[in-house]
DNA sequence: CGACAGATTATCCAAACGTATAACAGTTGG
DNA sequence: CCAACTGTTATACGTTTGGATAATCTGTCG
């Protein structure tokens, strides 16, 4: 047999290479589960030979730990974004923030699935435990600071309750609201959410969330 | 060479078989993710060897699907036993429901890694879609239909909402509570759980919970 | 423009995987 | 107590996996 052609390629930056293969772990996690991520597949979706992956990364664990990092941090920042550009009342900045996590991009199947795939390492990998904690507290204080800022009488203790039982239900929706697509009318998550939440905190939210934008027409 | 002694066994019922290597998937799957969940390890759990598991299942896929079902209705079926032995008033047999779900056994974090191993199956097996869909449904209908057992003023469509809500709010506390686990006190995803359930619902579960066995003293 | 450094590919390897099948042995009915 | 049945084991196969190493190409700097 000849020898076979050598195919061309260019020289990245590291910070580029490192980010097209994290992207490609993740969409394959998303799409077929931990399994379809093996080593050959994430260097045909980033575009590079096998090889490479153990060049940035010591091991396929540990790409698949800056993986998992780096959805937990898009996923609390993309929370977060909804907050620019809305106005300074607490209610509808509690109101977007509520809303924008029970919306995609937030709100996807393939973010669920990606999720999960990773449940058993964050509970035997104590490194990525602590990233999964980290984040999990990052997204409840920003709940429980928007919470604070309600105009309500409340002691610190009741808020940071408050928080846990808001989280809660964000993300049970969020969960359901993703994999059960079609179980639910569109816009039907976000609204039950800002109506629970208000409930739970003693404030109305759907009076508040007028400015945002309409859930029943959301644009795939 | 001389030829291995062959290991002794004893005849099992299909049934006895087919129970114990779901159970021994199931183990594997929560403890170590699905990629511990091989044929061979399986095998060795169950105390049989490899081949056996394709004389009671046509594939590996088939028996991962009949330990995800079994799951699941272990579950609801859970839930569903705490509401035997309790009173008949309304606002109690919720507070049963809700806090039983919200407790080991079905709190765990091993139950929870083992449902999330199997979340991108769930999207991509159309049989497995279904069986998740109807046992979210089932439980959530059990909520609904202790929600409408409450001394309210309530349409359909309300309590179809409410349910939606408080599901969502169990499964998230579910999910936390058992995976970030020294991160809250020893029943305190109970009490916040009921409290608001109760919030979202306009009852108080707390005063209707005080039957039930005592958060903080769960022998584990 | 030529040489150097290292980014990238190509190739190889041992181990583990799911599956298939033949041989064996416990059980049961006559 | 033997014969048929089938649950169960043992063994083998072809594929794929993550990891390691050698060869080579690309961009850069003197």
């Amino acid at each position: 047999m000849e020898p076979a052609a050598r195919r061309t390629y260019r020289r990245e930056s590291e910070e580029t290479r490192r980010a097209d293969l994290i992207t490609a772990t993740q969409e394959l996690v998303a799409e077929g589960g931990p399994e379809a991520a093996t080593v050959r597949a994430i260097a045909a979706r980033a575009g590079v030979t096998a090889g490479l992956i153990r060049h940035y990364f010591q091991s396929k664990d540990e790409l698949t730990r800056a993986a998992f990092v780096s959805l937990m941090d898009g996923m609390t920042a993309k929370g977060a974004d909804a907050l620019e550009g809305v106005g300074a009342q607490p209610e509808e900045r509690l109101a977007a923030f509520v809303s924008a996590s029970l919306r995609p991009p937030v709100m996807d199947v393939g973010a669920v699935v990606l999720w999960a795939g990773y449940m058993h390492k964050v509970r035997n990998d104590p490194a990525l435990r602590l990233a999964h904690e980290a984040s999990y507290l990052a997204y409840r204080n920003i709940l429980q600071s928007l919470i604070a800022a309600l105009p309500r009488e409340a002691t610190e203790a009741q808020q940071r309750a408050e928080a846990i039982a808001c989280n809660g239900l964000i993300d049970g929706l969020w969960l359901e609201g993703s994999v059960l697509t079609h179980a639910f009318a569109p816009g039907e998550i976000v609204t039950i959410g800002l109506r629970s939440v208000g409930a739970i905190l003693g404030v109305d939210l759907i009076a508040h969330s007028a400015m945002l934008p309409d859930p029943g027409k959301i644009l795939p």
